[in-house]
DNA sequence: AAGAAAATGTAGCACTTGCTACATAATAAA
DNA sequence: TTTATTATGTAGCAAGTGCTACATTTTCTT
């Protein structure tokens, strides 16, 4: 059973992640977090050693909030085709969009290799292709090549879309549809 | 005629252009740029007008030495297949590797409207999709569609760079050469 | 050579950052 | 109920941020 700090910790950590999620990374420092879930930078430190433990913590969680997200939103597994599509949709869900944007920053810090961005930038990756893989109607050779090449594209996308580049992500649906195997 | 105030701003501003390239935008304060140019935060000031005023002509200094670079790395028009694994070896090379690690820091920036970088990031997309373009071979209206879905394809593939996800890049193109126009 | 304009130095302000020291109040264990 | 643990408050530090005020030197123009 849960100790009662245990519990205001759990509780702290939900809000957090949804006021990352709405804001970002860049404007995240101890006060700010605090202010926005009612307590103080002395609490936050109180229940987490340093800014990069309570980073590690609350961004797993974000993480594993994705993936439950994504498995509620699965279906049965359709061809490559139709899938770049239906996940191009799934990103444009206002539910989706703020995670995809966090993952636009956790990427570039990632690329620096910084931590423990980078690390959770792994994890979240390797998540995403075994998603796509699942979802992928192909046989067993297939799916290897087709789940990474997928995540590619949806990671394309997002960052066309990160600069309002619609029209370009749909030409190149567009352009993809023509291919065959 | 250019006056010696002009010029030695212009010596400043490549030297910034090289160790923004060299160490990201995370790190970029005007008192840290000086001292990398060897000069002060006063100067900056008394050259540019204010911090965003130098960021956005140092940021499209270097967005021009890009274009350059990939002008001069220009081959002849090539099929789609065969332009995706080359642009890969491109933004793999050395030169051009910090400039796409930038990019993905540029694109996080951009995602959230923030200016100058979301105009900045605008402008490079285009002028990558038209390079893309160039490249392809094909007729106009394919092009149209192909061009972009390189671009995405390339992003994608700097994304996974960032997260050290080489053997997934590598089966995404063993992919993506399996299908036919 | 005299005056105007541009270049540069030195200090500082008001603010934010992660984190700590030192305290007290509330709760749990004995 | 005493005692040990946990929770929370208040203040502050040392470093960094963009930017400004005020001064002086250097350079260019006439």
């Amino acid at each position: 059973m849960m100790k009662k700090g245990e519990l205001r910790k759990q509780e702290l950590q939900e809000k957090m992640s949804i006021h990352i999620l709405t804001n970002g990374l860049q404007s995240v420092s101890l006060r700010n977090l605090a202010k926005a879930v009612g307590t103080s930078d002395r609490m936050l430190l109180h229940y987490y050693q340093d800014k990069e433990e309570l980073m590690t913590e609350v961004l797993t969680q974000i993480s594993d909030n994705l993936i439950t997200i994504l498995e509620q939103a699965r279906t049965v597994a359709i061809p490559f085709n139709q899938l770049v599509p239906h996940l191009y949709q799934l990103i444009k869900d206002p539910v989706v969009k703020p995670y995809i944007q966090l993952w636009l920053e956790l990427i570039a810090r990632a690329s620096k290799n910084e931590e423990p961005y980078f690390s959770i930038a792994k994890q979240i990756g390797d998540s995403f292709i075994n998603y796509c893989s699942e979802l992928i109607q192909a046989d067993e050779e297939e799916k290897e090549k087709l789940a990474p090449l997928t995540f590619i594209i949806i990671e394309g996308i997002a960052m066309l879309d990160a600069i309002d580049f619609e029209s370009n992500i749909e030409k190149a649906l567009d352009g993809l549809s023509g291919f065959q195997k």
